[in-house]
RNA sequence: GGGUGCUUAGCUCAGCUGGAAGAGCAUCGCCCUUACAAGGCGAGGGUCGGCGGUUCGAGCCCGUCAGCACCCACCA
């Protein structure tokens, strides 16, 4: 074995192996364990979140997998209509072309070609990750099998009603042309101006001001409405105005909705382009009239001055030329909302379209129920919360866009504009009963990439075919996903798996933050703070990093300010940590629901644990190699100690597992491995190996290797491929057969009862191990070499500390470097001895000519102080009749002791202090 | 305007049903001791955001304030 882990060497060549034969794919037996990958986009390839989540998932299905489930976890990647149909675009700007220039269907092709390049280069990262994934279910969401789910449930909902086509306000996107669910557009503040317009009356009897932050929509406005109690404006009400610019008559309306207290208390109503000013309209029945061209410049219904102008440009001008008339009473700066469309970042238009939606109300109500009820858990709890909130305001779902990626929507028109629904042309004919002459044409728009989506746990296992695969695996387990995409994503999930399949899609959905750099930014290419998860594993020099940081951008002047942020932050570039250290590294921050700061330094000590390990794995071959290895008929009491350790370490894993709590079970096994099994077992075994009990070594080396060996099936779902390598190496010393780890049995924990003697080695354990470290704390505040052999003296201990020492002599000495010790006499002067107490037993170092007087009197001074204090907070307690009164038994008891235990240490070190100080002068 | 989460060692974070504050990294000593210098052995470092309350006892429960982050929302 080499002398230091080089993850690089062994990790593709498993993958390889377990992937060729087919480990990943269900076994067919046990219970059904499932979980839906969120399909990614294949738009491009998976950043820190993404692995993030992979590890997440591969930790769980391996840890089933190995428990002896039928484990399946599906994985695939989504279309995802927009923002793939943008990243090709763009391409084709790049090369000078549109996509208007090779047609719809020359588009589509161009996109297919680009969703297979992309696709191959995720897949191939998810291997890198040691995704167990079955490959050979992959699916994308616009597969012919998935697609024919999405028409199916859309001709379904449309039979039931709940599909239906409406005109209405939606959220346009004037730079993409198509409309955009609530969803896809984020509001944020911005600056912005109050324009206070003046709105003469009819009759010539003075005017109106009203105040609004888009004066451009006013040559749509169709009313401007006052609070009907605004003594203000009562006699008003019901009268007309000169709408200026456009001098149209308007009428002056009361509603409720006008708040006397903002601006003027008049509001100019737009129903065709403003949410609130629709509702009022509807009330109202006030005329809508669409000033906007799909571009948001404006059309033909606006004075011929204004006419094909950008909503903006139109805006400066209509300003000036109210000015001009002396309409404009003044104007106030003002914070506003502004919607932009979550891909485009443009500016959202309310725009008054035909479009396809889903009435939500009776799907909502019993997803609501399904989480209400506890058929779904999400983890961490509280996320249930933010999932109620929405769903008890959510308002029917805008699934058409305006693009030609996507899933075409199954409608067709007649030329009198009938609609007809089906699976197909034919499948609506033949609904419709319609003759093959009756002309139709299929509707121009896609589905809202979301809607396949919410198919996913059942379209991707064959849905509407009735099938074992369907029955099997479906409801999934877990869900694992991101708290962003709860209301895209989740609840429209449950919605239509409880609708399709009459059953919850998942049993629990695991929520976990955010991935964020090290400076608690969000991770994003424009600011140029990504980490390619395959660079952390492989590493990448300093130059490469900042090409790839700095290329590509949508605002290529921040690359200056990027690349010396990334020169700063890696001045060295970022060195290769192998896969397992970056899935360790995630799991050991896979916290319940908080964002997480991705640390380097973390990343670099779980690299170290994985070299510890492998040293580790290194000594216990050289220990056993070639060696007969048989399970001892009598393991000796370190033997049986570490064994403990491990069953209380692996029953400790697999709670933590069982709980999502990955964080938890990584520190466990870290603590376990590096801390006891490392730290003391590996050291306590060296002098038994060098011993000549030959039964005593058989039974070391058999303990040795299959404490490695249980400890590896345990790490094995975070850690795959160190564990795997180890494993393959010890297996046959232990005649284990099987070919792989990762379809091994996952440990089951052996805990003592507490009656056994097990119990009993913890505390002699810690006995051997306070003795030696006694003896080390003294050499190394005392500046003795480490490697100095001394002499020990052992004074006023009991018969067990006697016994002790008995037993684990060889031990002690070779851990603690005593050549030799004794017993000495109650009354024997101690004087040149630096002292350490274990319980009753003092352990004396003579330190005669090893070290002044001075400074062993300093320390035993500190430890006088802290045991004084000790002794003086548990006096006081005890001193306390509340305290001794309320606080139960054990607790009382417990602080007895500690009463004793300080007070016989206080006194030991106070007569150590008196004989030591008399030596002085 | 509603809502959620966070505030613990210099940094990044654990801390289960309230019973003497933990890890990794960083820092300071001493060591190339034949698994590992990506290491070993030791050490230092915290009035657990502020205030108030409940309790014999609070990092943990309650109230309140402050700061940070995020989500949702139609005040023109």
């Amino acid at each position: 074995m080499d002398k230091s882990y080089n993850p690089r060497a062994i990790e593709q060549r498993w993958y390889q192996q377990w992937e060729e034969r087919g480990y990943f794919a269900p076994s067919g037996q046990g219970e059904s364990f499932c979980i839906m990958l969120p399909p990614p986009n294949v738009t491009g390839s998976l950043h820190m979140g993404h692995a993030f989540q992979d590890t997440i998932m591969d930790a769980l299905t391996r840890w089933r997998r190995m428990k002896g489930d039928n484990t399946l976890w599906q994985p695939g990647t989504d279309h995802a209509g927009i923002a793939t149909q943008m990243v090709v675009e763009r391409k084709l700007q790049a090369e000078g072309r549109s996509r208007h220039e090779l047609g719809r269907e020359g588009f589509t092709d161009a996109v297919w070609q680009w969703k297979e390049q992309s696709g191959d280069a995720i897949n191939g990262q998810m291997r890198r990750l040691g995704a167990s994934v079955d490959w050979s279910s992959h699916r994308f969401t616009m597969d012919e099998d998935l697609s024919h789910a999405v028409r199916t449930v859309f001709v379904r909902l449309f039979d039931e009603g709940l599909i239906y086509r409406g005109k209405r306000l939606v959220n346009w996107d004037p730079v993409l042309r198509t409309a955009l669910s609530d969803l896809e557009v984020l509001s944020e503040e911005e600056k912005g101006k109050l324009w206070h317009i003046r709105y003469p009356l009819a009759n010539g009897n003075g005017d109106l001001v009203v105040a609004t932050t888009r004066p451009e929509t006013m040559l749509g406005d169709t009313a401007v409405a006052v609070h009907p109690e605004d003594e203000r404006y009562q006699h008003l009400i019901g009268k007309e105005l000169c709408l200026p610019l456009s001098n149209r008559i308007i009428p002056v309306i009361a509603d409720e909705y006008v708040d006397r207290e903002f601006g003027s208390g008049c509001v100019k109503i737009t129903p065709a382009h403003d949410f609130n000013d629709y509702d009022i309209g509807k009330r109202h029945n006030l005329p809508l009239i669409n000033i906007l061209n799909p571009d948001a410049s404006l059309n033909e219904n606006v004075p011929e001055a204004y006419r094909g102008m950008d909503r903006f440009k139109a805006r400066a001008r209509i300003v000036a030329d109210l000015e001009q008339l002396g309409l404009l009473e003044r104007v106030d700066d003002h914070h506003l909302m502004i919607p932009r469309g979550d891909r485009s970042q443009a500016i959202v238009e309310p725009y008054l379209t035909d479009q396809w939606y889903v009435k939500i109300a009776p799907l909502a109500e019993p997803a609501i129920a399904a989480v209400n009820d506890g058929r779904i858990t999400f983890v961490p709890s509280n996320w249930s919360r933010t999932y109620f909130d929405w769903m008890n305001r959510i308002e029917d779902w805008c699934i058409s866009r305006q693009l030609w990626w996507g899933h075409r929507i199954p409608a067709w028109y007649d030329e009198q504009g009938a609609i007809y629904v089906g699976l197909d042309e034919q499948d609506a004919r033949q609904r419709a009963g319609l003759t093959p002459e009756h002309a139709l044409n299929q509707d121009e728009d896609v589905l809202d990439t979301w809607f396949s989506s919410a198919l996913w746990p059942f379209s991707t296992l064959g849905w509407p075919e009735e099938g074992t695969r369907l029955q099997q695996f479906y409801p999934s387990s877990v869900l694992v996903t991101g708290f962003d995409i709860i209301f895209f994503w989740v609840a429209r999930m449950i919605m239509l798996g409880l609708k399709f399949m009459h059953d919850v899609p998942f049993r629990t959905v695991y929520i976990h933050g955010l991935i964020r750099d090290g400076q608690g930014q969000k991770m994003s290419k424009s600011k140029g703070n990504v980490l390619d998860p395959i660079d952390l594993i492989d590493g990448i020099e300093l130059e490469d990093l900042v090409q790839k940081r700095t290329s590509g951008l949508m605002q290529p002047h921040m690359a200056p300010m990027i690349e010396k942020a990334t020169r700063t932050e890696f001045p060295a570039g970022i060195p290769a940590f192998g896969t397992d250290a970056l899935r360790f590294t995630f799991a050991g921050l896979a916290t319940t629901g908080r964002d997480i700061r991705f640390d380097l330094g973390r990343m670099e000590g779980n690299r170290n644990f994985c070299n510890k390990l492998w040293n580790a794995a290194r000594f216990v071959l050289l220990q056993t190699e070639g060696q007969r290895i048989a399970a001892a008929e009598q393991p000796g009491s370190v033997d049986r100690w570490v064994l403990a350790r491990m069953h209380r370490m692996v029953a400790a894993v697999e709670s933590h597992f069982a709980e999502f709590r990955l964080d938890l079970a990584s520190q466990v096994l870290y603590e376990f491995i590096w801390n006891e099994y490392c730290d003391w077992y590996l050291e306590f075994t060296k002098p038994v190996l060098q011993g000549t009990d030959e039964q005593a070594k058989a039974a070391t080396r058999h303990t040795l290797l299959s404490v490695l060996e249980t400890t590896l099936r345990t790490l094995h779902p975070i850690m795959p491929f160190i564990s795997e390598e180890i494993w393959q190496r010890i297996r046959d010393l232990l005649g284990i057969s099987g070919d792989s780890i990762m379809l091994q049995q996952f440990p089951r924990a052996q805990l003592p009862a507490c009656a056994e003697p097990e119990c009993g080695l913890d505390q002699e354990i810690d006995w051997l191990r306070d003795v030696i470290q006694g003896i080390r704390r003294i050499r190394a505040e005392l500046n003795v070499a480490p490697g100095k052999p001394l002499q020990a003296l052992f004074q006023s201990g009991s018969e067990r500390d006697r016994d002790l020492l008995q037993r684990y002599s060889d031990i002690f000495s070779q851990l603690a470097r005593i050549e030799s010790y004794e017993w000495i006499d109650e009354s024997r002067d101690t004087a040149q001895c630096a002292v350490a107490l274990v319980g009753d037993l003092k352990v004396l170092v003579p330190l005669k000519g090893l070290v002044d007087v001075e400074a062993e009197l300093v320390r035993l001074r500190k430890q006088l102080d802290s045991e004084r204090s000790m002794l003086a907070k548990a006096e006081s307690k005890l001193a306390d009749r509340r305290f001794v009164k309320n606080a139960p038994d054990t607790v009382v008891e417990q602080e007895k002791e500690r009463k004793v235990t300080h007070a016989s240490n206080v006194a030991k070190l106070q007569d150590q202090y008196r004989q030591l100080e008399s030596l002085r002068d």
